[in-house]
RNA sequence: AGGCGCGUAGCUCAGUGGUAGAGCGCUACCUUGACACGGUAGAGGUCGGCAGUUCAAUCCUGCCCGCGCCUACCA
């Protein structure tokens, strides 16, 4: 009797009931995602499985959304970024942990402004011709009639956010923190206000911080001009990319070691074409060796020259008027845009001789972030913040890793920012957004900063009050969004259960618009950290690896895909893909593919459902589940390694390896290897076999749709419906733990071994070109006794796998059959008879094959053991398995050759 | 200019200091009572190049070539 005892043909015990006949199919042929998603949507939601519970006896789970702007439209990169947010917060929530996670938008200030705008242009009116307070009502009207559409897309997505919870960035809590924290830090001394070049957006007619400009290589020009001395005694000539501004030079400046300009310093040049005196100043950030050495100074308009300015006491001369064409200190100018200006100055300066040359230069030109328009550096009265202090803060928090960032490479550019950082202009010129709260008193110019409207002047009484246009940058807001979402400032049960939150899932192209900043305000008003884990995706590209974007045409619209694949294909693909630190680049044909899986789980719990009857009566708990046959040892122990793997996974934020984990189990080794070992022992006639291998199959297939329920919520929820036994919902389901008893090595070394002889019959057979109908015999020649009883054990599987009629042992004394095709593995010799095809040829030009594969192995193994240096250092474990190889590979060379000398004694 | 990342099968991507993997595509065979959105068996790779470290390098180090991205005040 064999080990085993899943041998069955012999057994005559009584059977209580019969085997299952195939039923009608339980479920569909093909899984129709459109319904199904429909219904598990709103079923989820009647349910209400997704609000939080409060319930303070279980650990807590919350994350906050990275708001999409209320303007938005789902793209691929917030299908990424929410799916696997969903993924935690649906791991989570099945572990048993009171899991919370906050949806909202944000009200895009510029860009929610500039939809607007585009609106009233389209009927001949404009936001001036409309007044502020009307304006304002009219993007108001906007956002309750189209805004926060891509909340509803989050939602067909899957998402199981706690919509009880939604929040707005400017709705009425939210704007009472905003003043709460302006109020503070200007208190604090945090905020001030005062005169200072920034980028200003000549379209959008608004400041803009530093990040909010984006800097594109262009091709352009650099000239040299030539400023002669006051005195006429020569020229100085200097070289600009900007022209222009010359209209607003108050200094020429040199390096004061610059021997070419060192009897010039103290000396005036007459500016060309103003013709207004300016002096030669000397200042060692003057690079001897760019251009002529000899920089012109405009404070007004860059960075450097106000910097320089400043240093000098130089007067400052704004040029431009708020949309970048020449003001009335610009002479005969004024009136025209920079680039007009440009033009005529050039040729003016040429006219008279001054224009030295003109060369290609390339160059670095800002954008505003919204509109692309080049920004223009103008001086202008900005609010800002004092962010030396909270970044401080911030930095030494990651430091310390009260919160950590992922992947960790991200650390070294957040800590280069941190300690680099400058002040934060948080004033906007437009009207959508958080109006600052201070006012200037009209009489007597003091400043009044509070979070209500201020009946008198604080300082001199007086009731003639104005308070500030400016509104706050929109990231202003959002910094708070980790607690103004919680219902600070007042002290709410949700802040106390919630705060820290656990994770925050975001893309790494906003680590300094917002989770810096969330940061820096997190730990200043709440003492805490904002986050635990900061786990940043990449971005999601074309196969080309270019960004999507409409103009290219490259775009994958998620809706679009979701429509044709359906929900769980998009989302596992993106998954699998999300391999950490690396972008995303896709391609179609790859949602394509992981549909096919999603087709694959439906219909292996088909065949399953298929083959349970009414009878079958479902285990209360897997662990009481115990397997007697290898094929369930087998698949328990596989299994129990992936619930491993995934919890593990999915703890490190390693969500495609988690996806991918699964999906070679389910398809290759539950349905290519299990099911089909399976097939056979649903039609047992012996009632344990038969029963196990149900219970083994549902068990495996439960735990299964569990483990992918994160990433693939529809169709797992409906499938576990259709499980005998299962009761409410998989989305609350418990989420698998591992099961100690499942483990079993030797049974994944026999399955190893089963699975080796099954494809090796199935290669011959390819090979000889036999067709799948034939049925074979084979003669087996041990050569030991552990595969003996693997033979006996398995022979139902054998028979079936690889197609055969009969299996014959023989003693290895015994003399090989001559006409044969052969599979020789290390202790085993398998020969098929080839009656009416006697193809000698082919099988030894097989047998030549696999020998010198083998040969070229042993050679390569040898070479290592003979080498002293190998045997003398490398660890034991990896020499003796060197060894090992060795052994066998020189064991199947033999049986190769004896085999070999075996066909040459046939005649031919 | 500095920083970061990437270069692995035809394509899109995983991965590892000790015998190279997946999906799609390709070839052959198969409509077998779950699935042709399928099955079986294959072909296809000097793991960008050159050095170095190591018993051993696709993996670690350096340089080079190619490609991205981010930061930066070269007028």
């Amino acid at each position: 009797m064999s080990l085993s005892t899943d041998l069955t043909t012999t057994d005559t015990q009584t059977n209580s009931s019969k085997p299952t006949a195939l039923q009608t199919a339980p479920i569909d042929k093909s899984y129709e995602f459109q319904e199904v998603e429909a219904k598990w949507l709103n079923d989820w939601a009647q349910a209400g499985l997704s609000i939080a519970t409060m319930d303070s006896t279980k650990p807590c789970f919350s994350m906050v959304i990275p708001p999409p702007n209320v303007t938005g439209v789902l793209h691929i990169g917030h299908a990424l970024n929410n799916t696997l947010q969903d993924i935690l917060i649906r791991y989570k929530r099945m572990d048993g942990y009171n899991t919370l996670w906050v949806p909202g938008t944000d009200h895009a200030g510029i860009a929610t402004q500039n939809v607007v705008e585009r609106q009233l242009a389209q009927e001949g009116l404009s936001r001036h011709k409309l007044g502020r307070e009307a304006f304002i009502q009219r993007v108001w009207e906007w956002k309750a009639k189209s805004g926060g559409r891509i909340l509803e897309q989050l939602k067909r997505l899957g998402c199981s956010c706690d919509w009880s919870r939604e929040r707005f960035t400017f709705d009425e809590g939210l704007s009472l923190a905003v003043k709460e924290v302006f109020v503070r830090l200007y208190e604090e001394g945090l905020i001030y206000k005062g005169d200072y070049i920034i980028n200003w957006c000549p379209r959008c007619h608004t400041a803009l911080a530093d990040i909010e400009v984006e800097h594109e290589p262009q091709e352009g020009c650099i000239w040299r001009l030539k400023y002669p001395l006051k005195d006429e005694t020569g020229y100085v000539v200097v070289a600009t990319t900007r022209p222009e501004t010359m209209l607003g030079d108050t200094a020429v400046a040199v390096n004061p070691n610059d021997a070419r300009y060192a009897h010039l310093i103290g000396k005036e040049l007459m500016l060309p074409l103003v013709n207004r005196p300016i002096p030669i100043i000397a200042d060692d950030t003057v690079d001897m060796e760019f251009g002529t050495g000899a920089v012109k100074i405009t404070p007004a308009h860059d960075f450097n020259d106000f910097e320089t300015g400043l240093r000098h006491n130089l007067p400052v001369i704004n040029i431009f008027d708020t949309s970048a064409h020449v003001n009335e200190n610009g002479g005969k100018y004024q009136g025209m845009d920079r680039y007009e200006a440009r033009k005529r100055i050039l040729e003016d300066m040429s006219a008279i001789g001054l224009l030295e040359a003109e060369e290609k230069h390339s160059l670095a030109i800002g954008g505003c972030y919204r509109c692309k328009t080049v920004v223009e550096p103008r001086i202008s009265k900005q609010w800002f913040v004092r962010t030396q202090p909270l970044a401080q803060k911030a930095l030494a928090a990651v430091r310390e890793k009260e919160t950590v960032i992922l992947p960790a490479s991200w650390e070294k550019t957040y800590e280069e920012w941190m300690t680099n950082i400058k002040d934060w202009c948080i004033s906007r010129q437009i009207w959508w957004g958080h109006r600052i709260p201070a006012w200037t008193c009209k009489t007597c110019g003091e400043t009044i900063v509070a979070k209500d409207t201020p009946t008198a002047c604080t300082k001199c009484n007086s009731t003639d009050l104005e308070q500030e246009t400016d509104v706050l940058d929109t990231w202003f807001s959002s910094a708070l969004w980790p607690f103004s979402t919680l219902g600070w400032p007042e002290k709410t049960r949700e802040l106390e259960m919630f705060y820290p939150t656990s994770v925050l899932i975001t893309s790494f192209d906003i680590l300094f618009f917002w989770v810096a900043r969330m940061l820096m305000m997190g730990i200043h008003f709440m003492e805490e950290v904002p986050f635990r884990y900061v786990y940043l995706h990449a971005l999601v590209r074309d196969s080309q690896g270019q960004k999507m974007s409409k103009s290219k045409g490259n775009v994958i619209d998620p809706l679009t895909v979701m429509e044709k694949y359906g929900t769980d294909a998009v989302r596992m693909t993106l998954t699998a893909l999300a391999a950490q630190g690396r972008d995303i680049k896709l391609a179609e044909d790859r949602i394509e593919g992981y549909r096919h899986f999603i087709n694959k789980i439906w219909n292996a719990t088909r065949l399953v459902l298929m083959n349970v009857n009414d009878s079958f009566e479902p285990l209360k708990d897997p662990e009481s589940l115990i397997p007697r046959a290898l094929k369930d040892k087998w698949i328990l122990a596989r299994l129990g390694k992936l619930i491993q793997s995934t919890r593990h996974n999915l703890d490190n934020f390693e969500f495609d390896e988690a996806a991918r984990g699964l999906y070679h189990f389910f398809w290759h080794e539950y349905c290519d290897w299990y099911l089909e070992l399976a097939k056979p022992a649903f039609q047992s006639l012996n009632d344990q076999e038969r029963r196990i291998t149900q219970q083994t199959a549902i068990t495996v297939l439960d735990i299964c749709l569990r483990l992918l329920h994160p990433i693939i919520p529809f169709v797992t929820e409906e499938l576990w419906h259709n499980l005998p036994g299962s009761s409410g919902h998989i989305m609350t389901a418990e989420f698998p733990r591992p099961v100690p008893a499942w483990q079993n090595e030797t049974a994944e070394a026999q399955m190893q071994e089963l699975i080796e002889i099954i494809t090796g019959i199935r290669n011959l057979r390819s090979e000889f070109n036999i067709h799948p109908g034939i049925r074979l015999k084979v003669q087996v020649f041990p050569h030991d006794d552990g595969i003996r009883e693997l033979f006996s054990a398995q022979k139902t599987h054998l028979l079936a796998l690889a197609k055969l009629e009969t299996i014959d042992f023989y003693d290895t004394s015994q003399p090989r059959p001559k006409n044969a095709a052969s599979v020789i593995l290390k202790d085993v010799e398998i020969f098929i008879p080839l009656k009416d095809v006697i193809d000698l040829a082919g099988e030894l030009k097989k047998l030549q094959k696999e020998e010198e594969k083998l040969l070229n192995d042993l050679q390569k193994t040898q070479a290592k053991l003979n080498n002293a240096d190998f045997m003398a250092r490398a660890p034991q474990e990896i020499r003796e398995k060197e060894q090992q190889r060795f052994t066998d590979i020189e064991t199947r060379l033999k049986r190769i050759k004896d085999h070999k000398a075996t066909l040459s004694t046939i005649e031919t």
